[in-house]
RNA sequence: GGAGGGGUGGCAGAGCGGACUAAUGCGGUGGUCUUGAAAACCAUUAGCCUUCGCAGGCUCGCGGGUUCGAAUCCCGCCCCCUCCGCCA
């Protein structure tokens, strides 16, 4: 969420940041309804303090023994007045506040203008995509003739987009979380934590997706209580309502937690193998962190989570989101693309974003300046580091031999007993 | 799920129709005193909204209602605690 007096003061600037967004808001509509709101309130508040004095009086005659009733009854009339113009100016807010929340965040200056993904930039690449002497095969297929990977049990179980995985393949699931977690408290200075899977709507909107996504989320039936679409949402809540020390930022938090997104509208797309399911598992990066250094903290972010792609020695490259590209509450956004050689492409496997004070704003995360003074919003900033089953579907593809088997990556052998290759 | 108790400032806790402009204590901050510290004493110690400012308004879990007037009375909801039941 923007600040009103910040849309108030710097309607062009917001204007356009929607529009190279590829969006529409009514904002001349927000503005004139604000404006509205603000002349209710100044007669509302002088009527009121009109009120708050005429019962002050009220007290005070009746403790003299008096009944003042022509000034009952004028504050009477005076009451009534009052509460229609209240009504009124809680309609008025109300109206602003649901188009105010509506407005996405305001791309930084940095980021490539343009409608869709075809204007994000690529910024670097690392390791080179592995060249076969053999016909590579997809994972889906590598993962199935292992008995690593069962879809068919997934869909029995479940529905489609859910995956049983077996023996080694469950292993190298778990080895890949500890591995993350492992990397990102013991060297980068991560604190893990585990929150809840099941949130409450404050949660969910406080970082944004609410009310935008209501459809993308499993909601439970008899309680007002969604499943996480990524631990973003309860991590970053940690902190919801709450005033934080300058000393303290930034901070760092590292989840481990299972997934789940309806992908509605997305029938088509990645329908075979690990890349599209509605449950996963991801470890995330949180951040908050100082205003003056929340750009310097993402391109730390990003290079934490790009630091689980070197280790595993799977080629990928970094592209910064364009306006059209970026999500709802990011001003600034990394993609991580690990190469799959069956699709011949780069794909996604980590997003790194800094909010701003977007979802700060929207979840009354402050700090304390250090020297005294007013509390300020933090920045929030969160990445994947990284989706495990991307990350799986990778290392299976990758590393594949001729005779079917996976090598496993020296990284991950400690995390699986020592074992070198997973063979049939 | 059943029964009871309770949500008041950073924390504890009083107030239970009109001086609430929310007592008091603790904690925090600044100061006096001190070689330094502790103690003592003094001062200070919420947020938000409107406004250029003066100033005004809102907020006692949330939402309604009664009343000239609600932290206080009534109704609904949410949350927490204790006991019982169920349960990994």
């Amino acid at each position: 969420m923007l600040d009103l007096r910040f849309v108030r003061e710097n309607s062009d600037l917001v204007r356009k940041a929607v529009a190279d967004r590829g969006l529409e808001v009514p904002l001349d509509d927000l503005l004139e309804k604000d404006r509205r709101r603000r002349a209710v309130l100044a007669d509302l508040e002088e009527k009121r303090a009109r009120h708050k004095r005429g019962n002050k009086e009220i007290g005070e005659r009746m403790r003299k023994g008096e009944d003042p009733v022509d000034l009952r009854e004028e504050m009477g009339a005076l009451s009534e007045e009052i509460r229609a113009l209240e009504e009124e100016a809680d309609a008025l807010e109300e109206a602003v506040r649901e188009i105010l929340i509506r407005i996405p965040n305001l791309p930084h200056e940095s980021v490539p203008v343009g409608p869709d993904e075809t204007f994000n930039r690529e910024v670097r690449r690392w390791g080179e995509p592995r060249t076969f002497d053999f016909q590579p095969l997809p994972h889906w297929e590598l993962g199935e003739r292992l008995g690593i990977l069962d879809f068919q049990r997934g869909v029995k179980i479940a529905e489609s987009r859910f995956t049983l995985l077996r023996d080694k393949g469950a292993l190298l699931e778990r080895a890949l979380i500890n591995f993350m977690l492992d990397l990102h408290t013991r060297e980068h200075g991560y604190t893990e934590v585990f929150p809840p899977i099941l949130v409450n709507e404050e949660s969910m909107f406080a970082t944004g997706q609410l009310p935008k996504l209501e459809a993308e989320m499993y909601r439970c039936r008899d309680d007002v209580l969604y499943l996480i679409p990524t631990a973003e949402v309860p991590v970053t809540n940690i902190h919801r309502g709450e005033i934080l020390e300058e000393a303290d930022l930034p901070l760092y938090y590292c989840a481990y937690t299972p997934c789940f997104r309806r992908e509605a509208g997305s029938y088509g797309r990645d329908i075979r193998g690990l890349i599209r399911q509605h449950q996963f598992n991801k470890v995330e990066l949180v951040k908050f962190a100082h205003p003056d250094t929340s750009y310097e903290e993402l391109e730390k972010l990003t290079n934490d989570a790009e630091e689980v792609l070197r280790r595993l020695g799977l080629p990928y490259r970094v592209v910064a989101l364009s306006t059209g590209d970026l999500s709802f509450a990011a001003a600034k956004c990394y993609d991580l693309e690990v190469w799959l050689p069956s699709g011949g492409e780069y794909k996604e496997i980590s997003s790194c974003s800094n909010f701003t004070d977007f979802q700060a704003r929207r979840a009354n995360i402050r700090f304390r300046p250090s020297g005294g003074g007013k509390a300020q919003f933090v920045h929030t900033l969160n990445g994947s580091g990284v989706a495990v089953g991307r990350t799986v579907a990778a290392i299976l593809e990758n590393y594949q031999r001729a005779d079917g088997s996976v090598e496993v990556p020296e990284a991950l052998r400690p995390y699986m007993h020592g074992l070198e290759a997973i063979e049939p």
